[in-house]
DNA sequence: ATCAGTTAGATGATTCGTCAACAAAGTTGA
DNA sequence: TCAACTTTGTTGACGAATCATCTAACTGAT
């Protein structure tokens, strides 16, 4: 291999701030929503899209598209929260494979009482904190961020 | 409280854009670094900055302050990699509280073969896809970001 | 109808990360 | 000097996340 081509001084700066970015933003809020809500962030990630299904209820496969997480993952983490009485398990009726998770009424009560204070919290750490037009831009660029991923991850090097 | 302000549908867009290119980001990155070198991204993580320092030696508190983390975080992970022998522990001569890390010959072949591949790594999924003005723009913006978070965290309501 | 291949989900092992509690050593000030 | 406080690091418990593996069930081609 080549000698690699190392971050010059401007682009290790770049990295580094949005790294730190990254940890101290979803660090701070997931340390907010535990202390005001008693819910971790993995457990109001998930009860996010299960609140705005229909009766509440979504099945485990689309619930894990919706958060970009795997079967294994979400597993584990819906078994947590049925311990803690958040969601319940079903049967899928149109696929014998398939797991129904379902909101209980505590689930629905914990989201609720979470939503306005961790909603306050993104505005205060992200939204206050940038232009418009930062955001415009932050958004387009990360965009293209993903679409690039999402296209070398498809491409399975087809025999190469 | 009074009625929460939601997020619009632009502002939606925007926080779940950055949330996605945060987990499917780093989450590409530290695959690929696991692939290649056989390093996790925590591993790698520590290995940079050991390998930086004089003699490759660090004091466990300025390590823990340059990756961010937290005393228990880095002594978890200390201990886990002493057990892969990729840094050692001695004690530290000025302070018999402190504890020096040592990155040993294994941890600086390790860090050595997987550099040149992460840094093109993080080539390919960022600078590549980004402008020079977009990385300037989100450098600029998440400094804030990080100056309100520290501002925030250092202010301890003092008596509110 | 059958067999190959795929998909859905669960599970165990392992690593990662946080919190709370602890111990030992340094620091400060009366 | 001595007590109060702070700093440094470790540990145990638990939640979180990934990987490999497993079972059951769906799909499609012949």
């Amino acid at each position: 291999m080549a000698e690699p081509r190392w971050l010059d001084g401007r682009e290790a700066l770049v990295w580094r701030r949005y790294l730190d970015t990254q940890r101290e933003l979803l660090g701070a809020l997931e340390r907010e929503t535990l202390r005001d809500s008693g819910l971790s962030g993995a457990e109001y990630a998930v009860l996010v899209p299960l609140s705005a299904a229909t009766d509440g209820v979504q099945r485990a496969r689309e619930l894990g598209a919706e958060l970009g997480w795997d079967r294994s993952r979400l597993s584990h983490q819906i078994r947590r929260m049925e311990k803690r009485g958040l969601v319940g398990r079903e049967e899928c009726e149109t696929d014998a494979r398939g797991s129904m998770i379902r909101l209980t009424s505590t689930g629905r009560a914990a989201i609720d009482a979470a939503a306005p204070a961790h909603v306050e919290n993104v505005r205060r750490h992200f939204f206050d904190v940038l232009t418009v037009e930062e955001q415009e831009i932050l958004s387009e660029a990360f965009g293209r961020v993903l679409t690039r991923l999402s296209e070398e991850g498809s491409t399975k090097d087809p025999c190469d």
